[in-house]
DNA sequence: GTCTATAAGGCGATAGAC
DNA sequence: GTCTATCGCCTTATAGAC
């Protein structure tokens, strides 16, 4: 996939993008090359640090904007004011929706945690924080309110977003069961599992 | 930790395994190098060849180990004959109990499955299927005696897998919470998750 | 914006001494 | 059973030409 001849640099950034993301996610990290993505975008290694400074830099860039584009996506997903059992039964299909739909993504932002070096790490973690909190209040507000059944809205969390998240490990497009399908079995499963 | 004078072989062997579930865990197989694990062990990197053929059947011999400990563990737990509710119960206890004491071996079997080569991986994923089948079948029973509510059990059974091995990503030793409060939380969610 | 060439060093694995 | 020394190859990253 040699570039085109008239290839300018944005087409050659979003290929580099795209190419670690999938070469990442298939091989590891530390398993990949300068060499192994320059072949894959159709570069020489030398010119893909006119776009990245290192090879942990585009590491830490894929899952930072992972992260934020998952951020973004659930605020404006989110209903404010909504009751806690319809805002799980909302968080649950969205977290399944955007997640089977980002599976190399998602694979690195878990594998890859501990590839990252402590600056890239302490970014990253913020924002895998802040969204755990978002299903964390929504937990917190329903067993306040008497509507969930539980002691534990951290471990509940930590618990309900493993079983979600989880479906990347075996669910595949074009598989017996639609997405829909899947989002009804994950949402009731994790309804009633705090009821 | 340089050897002793007097170390034999037997040590060495149990040395390397050891180091070498620590070193791999933490910082993932292909980030580890042979002369690493050797540093650990107290020995040079060539010694290692006397126990391995090569760093890959390290690997396997690791995760091979720790299937087959947690089948055999699992198969001297179970009670045959039980109800399926009793049977799902034990089954959740026992996983998140015999995991969380089992971190690094966990983590490994978990996110080193891509560096296996063919012959490994087939040997590796054989045993894990046959671990999820006693969940399926679990599962399965429970529905076909109309104590469970589930359309799916395969999902279902992947569902609560995850949910009970994320356990790991958070907890740590001398925690706020004991080991059987936790076993208590989430033997309670799988099972309403069920119901 | 991309190339060729190269620096400096680490890798898995092996040969042969003791 | 472990050592030293080494082979041949691969690695990240940089210098300088075009």
């Amino acid at each position: 996939m040699a570039r085109q001849a008239g290839a300018n640099g944005e087409t050659t950034a979003r290929a580099i993008r795209q190419e670690s993301l999938k070469l990442f996610a298939r091989h590891g990290y530390d398993a990949v090359s300068m060499r192994q993505i320059a072949s894959a975008v159709g570069v020489q290694a030398s010119a893909l640090y006119q776009y990245f400074p290192t090879k942990q830099q585009i590491l830490v860039t894929l899952m930072k904007e992972h992260m934020e584009e998952l951020l973004t996506a659930y605020a404006k997903e989110r209903q404010d004011g909504e009751m806690p059992r319809a805002a799980l039964t909302r968080f649950a299909r969205f977290h399944i929706r955007h997640h089977i739909a980002r599976a190399d993504a998602v694979f690195i932002s878990y594998m890859e945690l501990r590839a990252l070096e402590p600056e890239g790490f302490a970014i990253v973690e913020a924002l895998r924080k802040t969204y755990e909190g978002e299903l964390k209040s929504i937990l917190a507000n329903g067993a306040e309110a008497g509507e969930f059944r539980l002691e534990e809205p951290h471990v509940a969390a930590m618990a309900i977003l493993a079983m979600l998240t989880g479906v990347n490990t075996w669910y595949r497009t074009g598989g017996r069961l639609s997405r829909e399908k899947i989002e009804d079995i994950y949402q009731e499963m994790v309804l009633k599992s705090v009821l």
